[in-house]
RNA sequence: GCGGAUGUGACGGAAUUGGUAGACGUGCCAGAUUUAGGUUCUGGUGUCGCAAGGCGUGGAGGUUCGAGUCCUCUCAUCCGCACCA
């Protein structure tokens, strides 16, 4: 029997489910459903994502404990999803906050450290202001945190990380061939990883005027004992402040090494250490540094900002033209975080350069020849100095200008400038990537104790296996900002396990996107690594596409991990082998005349128009967005239920759109979906009390309705395989009109009605198993229908023994014939020209062609 | 700017490989049932036209006997990334 392993992307236990968590757990219980009648053992588990600030805040503002929040949270959304009638296995339920889980999750934590996965630096890292807390580069959306929406601020601080970018090259080639993903997502994956190849190389330092070597200048600076008449001041104090950085130069990273020859300067990010070691001794270089700030947390408009730059007295050598040097400006267009947070800029044929090139009179040499004739025989390329150009030139070309790389193509002199520069130890060719490591550390409670320990003798030392797990303390106060852990007054001193002296716990916990991270796994078996490569991968995974990056690239992250540390028999290392992200569900907004949000529930239609109910507040009827509390349209799950069913619910939301687009929450589509389940039910009912002992026939009525029920069947079956569920329920609604007008036939076709009522039951169960059970029994079924197996499909009921033919003339429409299904190519033909319609249009024209498709179409050219 | 999508009735959306555009649902219209409203049921509903017929899948071209579907250009909307060297 194959493995189905269905999962939804857990909940987060809130404490209320929404809308959003019915689509997205129908959907998953349609395909769990779906696979088990189709002979699959299924594993379809559910548990809850429990770590997490909203219990923070809870325990600050009403004063309850976290854990106290969090367990009756569980327990209220439980009782909502056992409403739901999900197939789901609760026997494998965990909260993440579980010690059990999470000191698991601690012993993943010491191998991965143990294979060298995990470091502690002193980083720049983002901080949240609201949160308090630190975030990892993905958790920063537009400058904002991911949670709390504030700005983010940069912060130095000792951090732990992840080796996440040893993965990244394995993580970007991997995500490309996971066929069953949608696109969308393995693009934003690919973009975020960001791989460019390139050269990193070393622009060496000029020595200062006045000097004929560097060896010479740093003797001087050594012994203090230089002429400052001798030298240009300004440019020696700011080489000294340089060679203490970086003695050997200034490294940079590029993608087009092909136009070294064009370079005019160097630029460094204004978070450069070497600009930051400037700013030390020079106040102009603070200042710069401190105006780039500015504009760099006002993120909104960086397309806007101009380029800025600062010239300091740093000069490099041009690694290929003996003689020339090149300037080095602090830049603000340039990232620490990117390469090596220094380029060379080549005007000629890069935008932005070209920009600071102007802006500060720099050289703009071409070094680059258009392929494009037009583009070439612009002046400029006559002049050769390119004072002409109105923009970079970034498109293909061939080089010139460039001694040993004139006349090739791009891709050659790329390799070839990286041979040359390797060549001259200089520097080698590279690939970079924009993914960083994860930063894990999380200056809060409610999450995983990091289970390390700091010895002043012994350094930094994992706590022992069976210590684990290094449980929260219970007693922790919310009453000062900051972290708990860090206030408590016993938690964290400990002896060290090394030398027995006092130490210090850890007092950071795990970025919570851990405990997600590898739950799949958890679940598949709590620690029989047989049971877990029995279920891994997960073969269909269903969840939002606002975890399109974050959890689903640390999720795979971890699965290397932990088959690296041989934690799981995982060798892809790929976690989710089929994904689907679904669509949110939205519902009209709507707006007092004193504007104020109001709720669906408060407005009444009253004179034609809409009014607050209860008051004289005319409304009116805002964008159609997701269901949100700010908008305050918001439909309650347990008030649908409570009106029309968890049947209905489930039908609706699944029934209008495309599952991977939103879904808009109507009231009249919710009650015609519960005119449906009546409608269902009718047809049910109609047969309850009918004689069973039917006999089978060959009538063309019965033969008509089993043709039906069959195709229905067979088109439901295909639909939810391609995930098509609104087509599947359309073809649903076709089926039951169908059943419904047999109730007006005559006798014989009891047997048909039954067959079809069986089937329709069984194809009902993924979307309404509640209804589909009662019907179900109600016409005598045997045990459970969602215990039953799929309806066999007989194929020879799908052909029909006759079919209709359109005929066009000139490719328009203009009549339809019948014919025998096995008729010959000339029957047709002949058939179609009798037609009298068809002779109309025809008239006195000759007939220049006829196409016969056979089964579809004839068309007669005239 | 780069990347990914999406454009079809009043609305959500159907439409194997190019082969009857508008399935199904909502809304609307008409009729039946009902003491009334609601419910339920039946029929109708792309558009212009009395009709014959014409026109119609964001727009403009093209390929083809035949295009929502393929090709070229273009417009609009949404999403993601964004000074990525």
């Amino acid at each position: 029997m194959p493995k189905a392993y269905v999962l939804e992307m857990f909940p987060y236990p809130s404490g209320r489910l929404h809308m959003g968590h019915v689509r997205n757990y129908a959907m998953g219980d349609v395909v769990a459903r779906h696979k088990k009648a189709k002979g699959y053992n299924v594993l379809h588990p559910m548990g809850w994502d429990a770590f997490g600030m909203p219990a923070e805040n809870a325990a600050m503002e009403k004063g309850v404990h976290p854990g106290d929040w969090t367990y009756q949270n569980i327990d209220a959304m439980k009782a909502q999803f056992e409403k739901l009638g999900l197939s789901l296995d609760w026997s494998r339920e965990f909260a993440t906050c579980d010690p059990d889980y999470y000191g698991e999750q601690q012993r993943l934590f010491l191998k991965f450290m143990e294979k060298g996965l995990v470091y502690q630096k002193k980083a720049k890292v983002n901080w949240d202001p609201v949160d308090n807390t630190v975030l990892a580069n993905e958790q920063v959306i537009d400058g904002k945190g991911w949670r709390s929406g504030a700005p983010v601020e940069q912060r130095e601080l000792v951090q732990w990380f992840f080796r996440i970018t040893d993965y990244a090259e394995d993580l970007l080639t991997e995500v490309q061939k996971l066929d069953r993903w949608p696109e969308k997502v393995r693009t934003m994956q690919a973009n975020w990883i960001g791989r460019s190849e390139g050269l990193q190389m070393r622009f060496e330092w000029e020595p200062p005027t006045g000097f004929t070597s560097l060896d010479e200048a740093e003797q001087a600076f050594a012994q203090d004992d230089y002429d400052l008449t001798k030298v240009d001041s300004c440019e020696y104090e700011d080489l000294k402040d340089a060679l203490e950085v970086s003695a050997q130069g200034i490294e940079i990273f590029t993608t087009r090494p092909d136009t070294l020859f064009g370079a005019s300067f160097v630029a460094l990010s204004p978070d450069h250490p070497i600009s930051i070691a400037l700013a030390e001794s020079t106040s102009e270089v603070e200042d710069f540094r401190a105006e780039c700030a500015k504009i760099g947390t006002s993120e909104a408009d960086i397309e806007q900002a101009p380029k800025m730059g600062y010239k300091t007295g740093l000069r490099v050598k041009h690694p290929f033209v003996e003689d020339q040097t090149l300037p080095v400006y602090i830049a603000n267009f340039v990232l620490m975080g990117y390469g090596t947070g220094a380029i060379f800029a080549c005007p000629a044929h890069d935008q932005r350069d070209f920009d600071f090139a102007r802006k500060y009179d720099l050289p703009i040499l071409p070094v680059v020849k258009p392929s494009d004739k037009e583009t070439a025989s612009a002046a400029w390329v006559a002049s050769g100095k390119g004072a002409d150009m109105d923009a970079a030139y970034t498109g293909p070309g061939t080089i010139m200008n460039s001694d040993f790389l004139d006349g090739q193509e791009i891709a050659a002199a790329k390799s070839q400038a990286i041979g040359q520069i390797e060549d001259r130890a200089l520097g080698q060719g590279t690939v970079n990537y924009r993914l960083r490591d994860w930063g894990v550390s999380r200056q809060r409670y409610w999450g995983c104790p990091i289970p390390v320990i700091h010895c002043e003798e012994c350094g930094i030392v994992p706590v022992p296996e069976s210590d684990l797990p290094v449980r929260l303390p219970d007693d922790v106060s919310f009453d000062k900002p900051g972290n708990p852990l860090e206030h408590h007054p016993t938690w964290k001193h400990c002896t060290c396990p090394n030398c027995g002296k006092p130490a210090l716990r850890e007092t950071d916990t795990l970025d919570t996107f851990n405990d997600s991270s590898w739950y799949f796994a958890r679940f598949a078996s709590v620690d029989d690594p047989a049971e877990r490569a029995y279920w891994l991968p997960v073969d269909q995974y269903v969840g939002g596409v606002e975890h399109a990056v974050l959890h689903l690239l640390y999720a795979r992250f971890f699965m290397r991990a932990m088959r690296d540390v041989g934690e799981v028999d995982l060798p892809s290392g790929e976690p989710f082998a089929g994904l689907f992200t679904q669509g949110m569900v939205t519902h009209e907004t709507y707006k007092t005349d004193d504007d104020r949000w109001i709720t669906p529930g408060e407005v009444e239609t009253r004179d034609g128009g809409l009014w607050e109910i209860n008051t004289d507040h005319a409304v009116s009827v805002g964008a159609i967005e997701k269901m949100s509390k700010s908008k305050k349209n918001v439909v309650d799950p347990d008030n649908i239920i409570a009106t029309f069913g968890a049947d209905t619910a489930r039908w609706f939301v699944l029934s209008d759109s495309p599952p991977e687009r939103d879904v808009e929450w109507t009231q009249s589509g919710a009650e015609g979906a519960g005119r449906f389940v009546q409608r269902v039910w009718s047809v049910f009912n109609a047969l309850s009390t009918a004689p069973r002992d039917g006999q089978p026939n060959d009538s063309d009525a019965a033969t008509a309705l089993r043709r039906a029920s069959h195709k229905a069947a067979d088109a439901v079956d295909k639909a939810i395989e391609e995930f098509r569920f609104n087509s599947a329920i359309a073809s649903v609604h076709e089926w039951v009109t169908v059943l419904k007008k047999a109730e007006q036939g005559a006798e014989d076709i009891l047997y048909a009605r039954f067959e079809g009522a069986f089937m329709l039951a069984r194809c009902l169960t993924p979307f309404m198993p509640h209804l589909a059970e009662e019907c179900w029994s109600l016409i005598g079924g045997e045990g459970l229908c969602s215990a039953a197996a799929w309806p066999d499909v007989d194929q020879s009921l799908l052909v029909e023994d006759s079919v209709t033919l359109p005929i066009q003339v000139n490719g328009k429409r203009r009549a339809e014939i019948s014919v025998a299904k096995t008729a010959s190519k000339d029957d047709i033909e002949a058939t179609a020209l009798a037609e009298p319609s068809v002779q109309n249009f025809i008239a006195d024209k000759s007939i220049k062609k006829v196409i016969v498709v056979p089964g579809r179409i004839v068309n007669i050219v005239i």
